[in-house]
DNA sequence: GAAAAAAGTTAACAACGTTAATACCCCAAG
DNA sequence: CTTGGGGTATTAACGTTGTTAACTTTTTTC
């Protein structure tokens, strides 16, 4: 009869969270496997049941933070008018709001080769290349998708460290303006 | 009269080279401080009469490497014919013939800003720029050259881990594909 | 409630970045 | 010659990290 119980989190989602969390507050320099299991309030060994080493924890962080990528894209697309631009500025707003996250996901040695991140990329990567597929004709479709991504991910990585030239605006209009350089009218 | 006298290299620069070696063979994994100055066959705490600490090394081994780009750019864009196609050909080469150093470069937290670092980058962005500005009108310079950093830099980051869809040919043909698009004709 | 699976623990190791205190080496000034 | 000072390198030590091994504890399942 007594009300509650706690919903026992899983561990696994604990220590993500947790990653998560002292990624944005202290940069990846920060993110130890012990200042993980730290903050989840575990011992430092704990985290070995649930990642085979700190590698594999920070390609999960990673692919979460893909995971979110994508659905912020989907639900930018949504938008009525110009799902296009709305796309190139909901990449933009995700790396320059997650810098450390972003980094960590394109990062150093691209966190070897895992096959859920390669996942999770593809599945980003193809929200956007789907709609430039309708926006665009067919021959060009592919092309155009590529030039559009490398531009956004050229454009985000110059936004976190402030190296985009001020004098052109706000950091989301450039990228629209960019993007629909990229794949203009119709 | 006694013939040779050995140039003693500067210590400082055989760290540098030394690293540079360690990156290209072992990747950023690799280079530890100890690792260095191992190589370089002195105690592991030498490195601190020349660097304050190992990300300062870092900096300044990823400001070496940017002078080495800029200078690949200004010698491809000598040739006669397309010296912006050049530069691109020229730029993709660079990150994938030395991808853990590219990554550095660009790489985690960009090495915070090191003034060194930020000169040689500006350098490099210069002579894309300058090139650009000679290739399109007046008004769109800026803005083109930028979009032309991105594309690159983007497509650099793909190329390093093959991403790169191969049936679209070689990488430095699509580079030249891409660069003309941004910056057509004339 | 016993067996099996999942989760967490302590102890220990090698490697790393960094500091402090100290030695060496070369060369110019007295 | 000696004196000393800059630049260079050394050893010893500390705290932190990633990781392994041998366990114990908790939770789930039948």
């Amino acid at each position: 009869m007594s009300g509650f119980q706690f919903e026992r989190r899983p561990p696994r989602i604990a220590l993500l969270e947790a990653g998560r969390q002292i990624l944005a507050e202290e940069g990846l320099a920060g993110l130890s496997l012990r200042a993980v299991t730290r903050r989840v309030g575990v011992s430092a060994t704990a985290a070995y049941r649930h990642f085979a080493d700190r590698e594999h924890l920070l390609a999960a962080i990673a692919t979460s933070g893909v995971w979110d990528l994508t659905t912020a894209l989907e639900s930018a697309d949504r938008m009525a008018v110009a799902p296009l631009a709305a796309q190139g500025e909901a990449y933009i707003r995700f790396a320059t709001t997650n810098p450390a996250l972003y980094r960590l996901i394109f990062g150093p040695e691209r966190l070897g080769h895992y096959p859920e991140l390669e996942n999770a990329l593809a599945a980003a990567y193809g929200v956007l290349a789907t709609r430039v597929a309708k926006t665009v004709s067919a021959g060009e479709a592919a092309d155009k998708s590529l030039a559009c991504w490398c531009l956004l991910h050229g454009l985000a990585d110059l936004a976190i460290d402030g190296r985009l030239p001020a004098d052109s605006g706000a950091t989301d209009i450039l990228a629209a303006r960019l993007t629909m350089a990229v794949a203009p009218e119709r």
